[in-house]
RNA sequence: GGUCCCAUCGUCUAGUCAGGUCAGGACACCAGGUUUUCAUCCUGGGAACAGGGGUUCGAAUCCCCUUGGGAUCACCA
């Protein structure tokens, strides 16, 4: 068809932040235009003045580089964007849109309407009323030029349509989906230009694409109605057509459209169960926090419902990118998982990288079924990753994290590094490494031990209890000299030798509890060591004393 | 409701376009085993062609219908 240079584009509303769907055409427009020597352009959809915003751009800019798929063209942005098709901005290319308006108009392929939204409204419940499907009754084709420069005159608001010309029906040919076509009689003169002077998403997209180069695109399937629309336009404007490729959806487990409002849902869902009655810490305001709570149609700012969450002790769903960044996944395991939801390079092939994925990616192979979003899966592949990468790489990385998420981790200091190596083989994610040690910054007075099963069972249970031994040693840790993993692990043996017949869970667990308040933790040499002497032997006392205290040992 | 799209294990999928291996892999699950805890790790296991009609010697694969799921019907993108 055309010997075009091939260029993909991801073109993002700027409305909120990057979701795993959004992420998803992201990287197939990337590694389409890799696959195949082409160029891949950013460009920002901000027509809607109302609900754009310069943070959640800069967002995506971030989100986007942390998957580690750089732009060639577009906004500027460390290294990535420039190019010779710019402004990338939608709002800032009115100028070449009107340019293209106006040749519609001189063409009679667009024509000015001034109906009101409220009584667009109207005539739409009517329809819906009458079980018909509503179409624009191209009233305002009505109107003799006089009365339409009258109008135009006086200032009157207005609006563009596109006049749908007469024909067959609309085909469209899709790379993933195949052909698709539709009566034209079901697409009405839909607008192209609003009353504030920006056009609609239909008309902005359409001249951007055939300015900027665009080849292909690449994007979500709740955009195959919209494509009539965009043909019509483009053969109108005598514009190349791009090849289509529209990817299907992403859904929760549960069947659920994935969407930012989940956060909200389990926010609300937890607090209605709980019966919480009002912002615990005050970290959402009164007026708000009812508002929110009377309405499934408000949500939080993402900043209140991370508080809120925080505040209840819950955990969000993953939703957006920066979730999965700050639940401590890599971002080339999203990268990857992401792609096998509608994708799959065949021969029983599921973890692999970004190199690989370029060298393989094909249209072709692009699956047409939804797909559901499986964390578990997510996790699995993960915990893969980080055991394959090398210790040295695991600390750096997890220092990197820890400095941005959990900074009372990253001022270890020295001991990070041993933090670090004591976790690598046993966390399935950054964030992972840090819930399971939160012992370790904790104050020793801190600690408490709540009465649960193992805690039971490695202190008090059995006939001889875990508790009777710790004075042992206590006794054992207070003369040992050198404070060393080694050390400390053959200490643990001879008193397992003879507190336990050679049983060492029966003193490592004991120890491990009393320090950690839990049985979870690092290898118990690397642990203790961790803490100090100091603070080992303060915990083990208080935990004998603890106990000591509360029940006949 | 109109229009459009989709349909293989619980989940993601291979196999479908060029009909012919007891439908393959991964995650999850279950049962054993290793391990001082958790997490790992090892071994084994159950688990799917939505239903009905055709076409054909032969259908997961091609056609039709039904059912189910989804998207969309804005001066949002």
């Amino acid at each position: 068809m055309s010997t075009r240079k091939i260029c993909t584009r991801f073109a993002p509303s700027p409305t909120g932040h990057l979701h795993v769907g959004g992420a998803r055409t992201a990287i197939f427009c990337w590694a389409y235009a890799r696959a195949n020597g082409g160029n891949y352009l950013l460009r920002i959809e901000d027509t809607d003045q109302k609900r754009s915003s310069d943070d959640a751009t800069a967002g995506f800019f971030e989100d986007l580089k942390w998957l580690n798929i750089g732009w060639d063209e577009g906004p500027e942005f460390e290294g990535s964007g420039g190019g010779e098709n710019g402004p990338y901005y939608q709002s800032k290319r009115l100028a070449i849109y009107n340019e293209y308006l106006q040749k519609l108009l001189d063409a009679g392929l667009a024509y000015y309407a001034f109906e009101t939204p409220e009584e667009l409204d109207t005539e739409r419940k009517l329809a819906r009323k009458e079980k018909r499907a509503y179409r624009y009754n191209r009233a305002a084709l009505e109107l003799n030029q006089e009365t339409v420069q009258q109008y135009l005159d006086e200032g009157r608001p207005k609006v563009v349509r596109f006049k749908v010309p007469e024909g067959g029906p609309i085909v469209v040919h899709d790379a993933v989906v195949g052909e698709v076509q539709v009566e034209r009689n079901e697409v009405d003169d839909f607008v192209i230009f609003k009353t504030d002077g920006f056009p609609t998403f239909h008309f902005a997209v359409i001249v951007d694409d055939a300015l900027m180069g665009v080849t292909n695109v690449i994007r979500g399937q709740e955009h195959l109605n919209n494509t009539f629309k965009h043909v019509l336009l483009q053969d109108a404007f005598g514009f190349e057509r791009p090849t289509f490729s529209h990817i299907s959806l992403i859904f929760n487990p549960d069947g659920s459209k994935m969407s930012k409002r989940d956060k909200d849902k389990a926010l609300r869902t937890f607090v209605r169960e709980k019966n919480v009655e009002s912002p615990p810490n005050d970290c959402i305001p009164t007026e708000s926090w009812s508002a929110w709570l009377g309405s499934k149609d408000v949500q939080l700012e993402i900043s209140e419902a991370n508080d809120l969450a925080a505040a209840l002790g819950i955990q969000l769903p993953e939703i957006n990118v920066e979730d999965f960044q700050r639940a401590g996944y890599l971002p080339e395991v999203l990268l990857n998982y992401l792609c096998l939801l509608g994708w799959s390079p065949g021969n029983d092939i599921e973890q692999f990288d970004a190199d690989f994925l370029i060298n393989n990616f094909s249209l072709d192979r692009i699956v047409k079924s939804p797909a559901k979003f499986d964390r578990a899966k997510l996790l699995a592949f993960n915990l893969d990753a980080l055991q394959k990468i090398s210790t040295e790489e695991f600390e750096t990385r997890l220092l990197d994290w820890c400095t941005k998420y959990a900074p009372e981790f990253a001022a270890l200091g020295d001991k990070f590094s041993l933090f670090a190596s004591a976790n690598h083989e046993r966390s399935k994610t950054f964030r992972d490494a840090v819930e399971t040690s939160k012992f370790l910054i904790d104050d020793d007075d801190a600690i408490t031990w709540e009465e649960s099963k193992p805690v039971k069972k490695a202190l008090l249970k059995g006939e001889v209890t875990g508790l009777s031994r710790l004075p042992a040693i206590i006794e054992a840790f207070t003369t040992l000299e050198t404070w060393d993993a080694e050390s400390i692990d053959a200490c643990l043996h001879a008193l397992a030798d003879s507190l336990a017949d050679g049983a060492l869970g029966k003193v490592a667990q004991p120890v491990r509890v009393a320090v950690a308040g839990g049985p979870v933790s690092p290898p118990i040499g690397d642990t203790l060591v961790l803490l100090g002497k100091e603070a080992t032997l303060r915990r083990l006392s208080r935990c004998l004393e603890h106990f000591s205290a509360v029940c006949d040992v």
